[in-house]
RNA sequence: GCCCUCAUCGUCUAGAGGCCUAGGACACGGGCUUUUCACGCCUGUAACUGGGGUUCGAAUCCCCAUGAGGGCACCA
């Protein structure tokens, strides 16, 4: 299309964990750059020294990975700090501060941030929004505070064709002097994405609408820096399903939650520290909204067995969704692919994508549907690239089928890949194959407990017992009598999968005989026959 | 408060003036299948925010109202 070629980035800022809504972003950009025959970038914005941090940085690249969203130019996993960070490339931040000091489009200001405050504080009581500008009366003396530079902006009013919204206009009483340079050196996200963007040859801007403000104070400096700015498209937003935005927040509000609730229960807020193993300091001061860490979060979410709600892409990789279905999911919002496609591969999404197909309102994150979506996608796999997905799962999770064989793992598969929506769904279901089953007091009740359940149980051993070659051949007829045996048709198999699997859910029983093995298989059922009459252990 | 944006089933969306008695998917309801749970198959309920225009004709174009969201940092 274009003559130059299309070259589009992605820029997070290394603060916290990937989001869905950061990923999103990306896969947009992704598709458009390959759509193109371009060129994908990633940067990473670490112009705020106390907020960014190398594990972030490094825990986004793993991530985008994970998601297969590989970049052309950009950091080196496991590497240096390269160009692609911009704490990097301060020098060329610097000479075009200068020049725009030189040309007198940039000046210095002195205010400390409590007098920006009580400025802000004054014009609110005027019911006037606050601007700052060179030419207003009481700016602060030279060496009175710290020095930041800031841009002067235009009065005029500034429109810009969005690729996406279409025309966008804000009067030139909306604009104010921002920062460029910060007192420590180092320069705002709005200068740093200005000189980067240009320098790094970006021709299309796409980020989420929350960005449309920006824009204006963007295209001011590049018309100050005589540079053409590139393409920009906003994208719509996403959100809960309560129409809150979705962040990380959520996370926090959700353990804080859950300590209320256990607290409620007769706990003492003491025995949380014990049992999360983090300082009792660090709880009241995140429990006093102090602090929002998320690992605080998660630290409290799994000692007080409480789910917290996925929002990072690493939450939804715990959970046992699949990269792919999560990138498919999250493509259709805000996207829509047309013909009433909705499962498709990363080529499919390449063929269809565009930006005219993108809309313009927000869209929520149904989790029921991308559960869904998730077994969907389980189901059509074929078992290879299932167990590369769970592999991927095991590294960052610690259920059983993490150590199980090669063979055990592709059996397991195929057994679950019609009957559950995530991996760890799975991981969880399948944990009688490795441990002692928990024993479900409901259901021995009514399959162990009731009527002559027990006699059933017994001839069901005798019957099993003859088994020597513990084959699918051999058990599939004996399965067949099992299922006739008892007074009602289907309640003696019920019996044996309680018996040997802890609950009256289970893969069909044959499978799971198989897999069990005989001696397991035996050894479960003479514990319950053995076990006291009304035991519910 | 000021500025900007958006508006179709509960949710994601199709729809670019007549093809719309508004299509698909998730969720939900009913049924079939079935050794449990699922899967699968069949089937049902369900929407153009309101009011004005423009037009022979509007979900589609315009205006207003309402609602929702975003932005107003030495954070990105």
């Amino acid at each position: 299309m274009d003559s130059k070629m299309v070259k589009t980035r992605f820029a997070p800022s290394p603060t916290g964990f990937l989001h869905v809504g950061g990923a999103r972003t990306a896969l947009f950009n992704w598709l458009f750059a390959k759509k193109h025959g371009g060129q994908f970038v990633l940067r990473i914005e670490d112009t705020d020294q106390v907020r960014s941090t190398a594990e972030s940085a490094a825990g986004i690249l793993a991530d985008l990975q994970w998601l297969g969203l590989n970049w052309d130019c950009g950091p080196q996993p496991g590497a240096a700090k390269n160009e692609y960070f911009q704490s990097m490339r301060l020098e060329l931040y610097n000479g075009y501060l200068e020049k725009l000091v030189k040309d007198g489009r940039a000046y210095e200001a002195y205010e400390t941030p409590q007098q920006l405050a009580a400025m802000r504080m004054a014009a609110e009581k005027m019911k006037r929004p606050f601007r700052y500008r060179r030419n207003m009366p009481g700016r602060a003396a030279p060496g009175s505070g710290p020095t930041v530079l800031r841009f002067e902006m235009p009065f005029e009013t500034i429109t810009f064709h969005d690729l996406i919204l279409g025309d966008i206009s804000v009067g030139g009483d909306e604009h104010d002097d921002i920062i460029i340079r910060k007192s420590d050196g180092f320069p705002t996200y709005h200068f740093a994405v200005v000189v980067d963007d240009h320098d790094m040859g970006i021709t299309h801007v796409l980020r989420a609408q929350e960005h449309l403000m920006n824009t204006p104070k963007h295209l001011g400096l590049y018309n100050a820096l005589a540079w053409t700015p590139p393409a920009h498209a906003h994208m719509p937003l996403v959100f809960n399903m309560d129409n809150t935005k979705m962040s990380k927040r959520d996370k926090t509000k959700a353990a804080r939650v859950a300590v209320a609730v256990w607290v409620k229960q007769g706990n003492s807020a003491d025995k949380l520290s014990e049992i999360t193993g983090i300082a009792a300091e660090q709880l009241k001061e995140f429990l006093d909204k102090k602090t929002d860490d998320s690992r605080i979060a998660a630290a409290i979410g799994t000692a007080l067995g409480a789910p917290l709600p996925e929002i990072d892409v690493q939450d939804f990789r715990r959970s046992g969704y699949l990269s792919d279905a999560l990138l498919n999911f999250i493509a259709l919002i805000g996207w829509s692919p047309g013909e009433n496609r909705e499962i498709l591969t990363r080529e499919e999404m390449l063929e269809l994508f565009s930006l005219e197909t993108i809309g313009k309102t927000s869209g929520r994150f149904d989790r029921k549907k991308l559960l869904w979506m998730n077994g969907e996608y389980i189901r059509r796999r074929g078992i290879d690239e299932l167990l590369h997905d769970l592999a991927a799962f095991n590294v960052v999770t610690q259920y059983p089928i993490k150590n199980a064989g090669e063979a055990q793992q592709r059996e397991l598969l195929a057994m679950y890949q019609e009957r559950t929506g995530t991996l760890a769904e799975m991981a969880e279901n399948s944990r009688f194959f490795f441990e002692e089953p928990k024993m479900d007091p409901a259901a021995f009740r009514k399959h162990i407990e009731s009527g002559n359940s027990r006699v059933v149980l017994q001839q069901i051993r005798d019957m099993l017992a003859l088994v020597t070659n513990w084959s699918r051949d051999q058990l599939a007829p004996v399965i067949e009598k099992i299922i006739e045996l008892g007074e009602k048709r289907g309640s003696a198999p019920q019996t044996l999968r309680v018996a040997v699997c802890g609950g009256s859910v289970s893969p069909p029983l044959l499978e799971t005989l198989c897999l069990l093995g005989r001696d397991a298989t035996l050894a479960r059922i003479d514990a319950i026959l053995q076990s006291p009459q009304s035991s519910v252990s």
